[in-house]
DNA sequence: AATGAAATGAGAGCGCG
DNA sequence: CGCGCTCTCATTTCATT
């Protein structure tokens, strides 16, 4: 065996440099983790292929093509409508709006939390009135306007 | 013979391209908005440099690494805290955590909302322990466990 | 079974017209 | 901006452990 330590989680340390900048040349991350080449790509091909690696994305500053406003909105659904079906149908409705960037089913005080992207408060108001208002399942929503996007990101942590 | 371009956005086109797969070729891309590959570079060079396109990652899956659980806070600060000093420390106490994937200041109800990824609710109860409860200024904070990422990502709508 | 070294090929990066 | 080149990097092959 060699003296260099399995420090098992090779793959960690592959996708936390991925997840930074997946434009870093194998090489390089190779040579972070004491790697060929080909088998930093091995490793790699594997997690995309077990979608470990989800996708490989650009991230773009909404503000600087026109969407300047995120907004969370916290979205409780009628009790009587927490079928599975009705909230499956509300998860693909609002899977579907492309101004909700990211959507979550949760516990506690509401159902849903949505990330909302939008050029300015009246398109919100008019998507308010199509999602919200204009859904009778929808009981109660609140709005919390971004001021400052003080860290944005996908990163997971793994350290551990 | 070659159509002639559609109108203005498209680097807005490129961009579109690049934040759902910006491994796609740039000749693919230039296809698409019928331009040449080095002409496709020069955008995407250009937006670099302008910080429209931010950085370039792999979005990973945090149930396989170890780090299923995603959750909501909301966190309001005491009135009497809302200097802008505090509100700056709380800024940069927050994006420094690792498990903190999302930080955002905001109006409404309450001041931050957070974005956490932990392993455990352990993870998480230790977190609020040293985050909100070993801050005086933390007034309040409500907890929303995601059961379902229904829609994950940083894409902004591209569209208008 | 996974790796590393070398060969191949695709794509990015630049200068030119 | 498009066309060409060059060069880096991704990808494949193959021998090795």
């Amino acid at each position: 065996m060699t003296m260099s330590a399995p420090a098992a989680p090779t793959s960690r340390q592959v996708d936390s440099t991925l997840q930074r900048d997946n434009t870093t040349p194998q090489r390089v991350i190779g040579e972070a983790v004491n790697l060929s080449a080909p088998a930093v790509q091995r490793r790699i091909r594997r997690m995309e292929e077990a979608e470990v690696i989800q996708a490989n994305v650009a991230m773009i500053d909404p503000a600087q093509v026109g969407q300047p406003i995120t907004i969370f909105v916290e979205v409780e659904v009628e009790v009587i409508s927490e079928t599975a079906e009705l909230i499956d149908a509300a998860k693909r409705e609002f899977a579907a709006v492309p101004e909700v960037q990211q959507c979550y089913y949760v516990t506690g005080e509401a159902d849903f939390v949505l990330v909302v992207v939008v050029p300015t408060m009246t398109a919100y108001e008019t998507l308010t009135r199509r999602l919200f208002f204009g859904n009778n399942n929808v009981k109660r929503f609140r709005t919390f306007v971004s001021m400052d996007r003080v860290k944005v990101g996908l990163a997971v942590p793994l350290s551990g």
